[in-house]
DNA sequence: CGCTGTAAATTGATATACTAGTATCCACAT
DNA sequence: ATGTGGATACTAGTATATCAATTTACAGCG
């Protein structure tokens, strides 16, 4: 292999000044999408095995797009590639459960701070838009709606904060705290508590008390660690 | 496309139990290795036009393991894809830089508050030795040798810690710093200054400080912000 | 009955072939 | 001279075929 950084490479101006990703989807996007999704919602559970030619049939195309989606997933924790051996879904790595939420006090606890210091009245009200939703959801017992409305108002913190790269990150970090977090019986209220821990940070916010929303952030973060213990005694093929 | 949640999708228990990924290096990974290089080093420079039939034959392999490189490198924002058109060297997004610098100050703040509380003689002996080599090529100005010990400190402290997760967000974090902070001029005395500072942090983690060291970690984090508005007068091609 | 070695089967990794979308460039009209 | 339309060349996306490594199952031996 010789180098890569030949002088024959040259530059393409055309290219350069291209407003934006203006990326098509494209069929492993897709594939990638309702892998992610059936992965998250325990469709597939941790441990199940995957293969590349099964998935592509099931999908009517071939095994290309398949291999990037699982490729994809694979940087993302979310499957585990044995070279020659074969593919499963990851089972949920509890000792990074911890460290996630480590990551998510302190990033969230970051961008919770410099969303208040910032906040507009639109930005306010952007925010109580999803908590009233959420409390609506909540009575009607949609875990799903409810769920969504939940990640809706971590991500409206993090843009009113001016750090859409911290939430992408945050996404990734969620996404193993997530799966844990699926699997618990649905608690009685629990739901209402959330909806009350995210009022009492919409508050700290609107009153521009960076250290109260911090607080509040990483109270609510360690409300919400899942019962790893419990979680692995129930389902011990899951963990790892 | 059916559902891919299909019952058919047996659980495989044989690759279930796998003590740890053991995954050989393949052609795609040393594409990677040599692509990430090239471009952190500016050997690639950013805006430079790439071709994976071209890289193909430069390695002397086919198309699909360049692909996958390529497409590695384009999650972690290193290129740009654009469908049916090309692929270019991903220019330092300039709006990124200081959102990455936050990312480090409360990551890393987190990181080496947790190493001083719990840091012990074999890790400070670590950090001391990392500090010995850096000291040493500052003075035989090995910028280079300097760069990687450099990231050895981090890292180290983020070992002690016991967060090996947040260490791969940072790096990933790290790349778009990096590539600006290449750009800049030789500063005289700017390697010493880094060893003056890791040292403060080395203090204070073995004085298990930990306000001292997250201190510390934020100065030493905010004095190595490269000047953007400079490299963007002075490199406009590298920059969006 | 248990162990071991070997062969078949299955998997992911790579190579090659083909498709479809994009940019370029030149003929042509204005 | 300049703007426009369309043929053309080139790109990445996808499909198919081949390769090599690993697992698994079974035959044969102890």
């Amino acid at each position: 292999m010789q180098s890569a950084a030949d002088p024959a490479f040259t530059d393409f101006p055309a290219l350069a000044e291209r407003p934006a990703k203006i990326r098509r989807v494209t069929t492993a996007d897709a594939i990638f999408d309702r892998l992610y999704q059936d992965i998250l919602s325990l469709r597939m559970p941790p441990g199940m095995a995957l293969q590349e030619k099964r998935i592509a049939e099931d999908f009517g195309v071939s095994r290309t797009p398949v291999r990037e989606a699982l490729l994809r997933l694979s940087e993302g924790g979310l499957v585990d590639i044995y070279p020659q051996a074969g593919t499963v879904v990851s089972r949920v790595p509890v000792s990074a459960i911890p460290e996630a939420v480590v990551v998510r006090k302190a990033l969230e606890g970051t961008t919770v701070e410099q969303a208040a210091e910032i906040a507009s009245a639109g930005d306010m009200a952007r925010l109580d838009a999803i908590i009233t939703r959420q409390r609506a959801l909540a009575i009607l017992g949609d875990t799903s709606g409810f769920h969504e409305e939940d990640e809706a108002f971590h991500e409206a913190i993090a843009q009113i904060a001016g750090y859409p790269g911290i939430w992408a990150i945050l996404k990734s970090v969620k996404v193993q705290i997530d799966r844990a977090r699926r699997l618990t019986l649905p608690v009685l209220g629990r739901m209402e508590n959330v909806v009350r821990e995210h009022a009492v940070i919409r508050d700290a916010i609107a009153a521009h008390d960076a250290q109260a929303a911090r607080a509040a952030m990483t109270h609510h973060l360690s409300a919400v660690i899942p019962d790893v213990a419990e979680l692995r005694t129930r389902f011990p093929d899951y963990f790892c």
